[in-house]
DNA sequence: TTGCTCCTCACGTCACGTGAGGTGGC
DNA sequence: TTGCTCCTCACGTCACGTGAGGTGGC
């Protein structure tokens, strides 16, 4: 494919390094439908990634780290999201405003339930910083008085 | 053991249910020492559990859920809380108030630690939530422009 | 006595880790 | 040509899931 703009490709190293993952996460990502396989890979030859795919795999290990979302869960939103891009790529080179308007009503409903995981975890973190927090209050008062009655 | 204030006692599933986990969980866990194997339980014999023991499992799994910690990090995190109540039943009896001051600085570190944990995935949380937030907006602004030029 | 929950193996699974042995690009 | 990173199996591991077959308490 001859673009105009050729960004440098990453070899798999590169793109673990940068994502802070290894080698075979990646591949085991991969083989899971989670990763872009290019096409046009003959058996044996090396892997190659963009920007893009740097992006969407900082993107799946936050909601498996941060959500906890398995990965076949992850496997499901990804389809989800295939579904909006065939029909975006479909319909690219004519699409109505109407369909426009429906493909970005469908991005918005995945970004709200994202967003609706992420305050319901920050609620639950919340709850457990307070009950951390009254410990440490408790402990500090029985710090004092201890430090009363040492000196 | 005859005691006072003899709480009713749970059996595995019930424990099971009410912290949200099976019970396979809860004896593999006790099989990493993480849970209370009570000691004078005869081979086959049911487990029961108290009231603590619903609390330290919730502890646990909450550790595991919100932090992401490995079991292994746990049972280390484990041995240093039960290095700390040895020494304090101990000297449980007789403790000089030096030594009770020492204690009450390990639980505070321990307790310190466990919040910075918190407070950094809160962090993380917030930037991916403010991601998010701006996604929205991009997708408002653009779903107002599609519907002006449809109607 | 009848269910129900419990018990102990023990093999299966998910998400990778970790070599073994070999090929390919700067 | 020499390293280095890459490749593909393939078995190991962690944290359980899931029966198989059997015993125990309301």
């Amino acid at each position: 494919v001859t673009s105009t703009g050729m960004e440098p490709r990453l070899r798999i190293g590169e793109l673990a390094e940068r994502v802070g993952v290894t080698t075979r996460t990646i591949r085991y990502y991969e083989e899971l439908g989670l990763l872009g396989a290019q096409a046009e890979r003959s058996k044996g030859a090396h892997r190659t990634y963009g920007e893009a795919d740097v992006s969407r795999l900082r993107e799946l290990i936050r909601m498996r780290d941060l959500l906890g979302l398995s990965l076949e869960e992850l496997v499901e939103l990804a389809e989800a999201e295939e579904a909006r891009a065939a029909l975006r790529d479909q319909w690219y080179d004519d699409p109505t405003d109407e369909e426009r308007l429906e493909i970005v009503e469908q991005a918005t409903a995945i970004a709200k339930r994202q967003l609706a995981l992420v305050r319901a975890r920050q609620q639950t973190l919340e709850q457990f910083a307070a009950e951390l927090e009254e410990k440490l209050v408790l402990l500090r008062a029985r710090r004092r008085s201890l430090k009363r009655s040492v000196s």
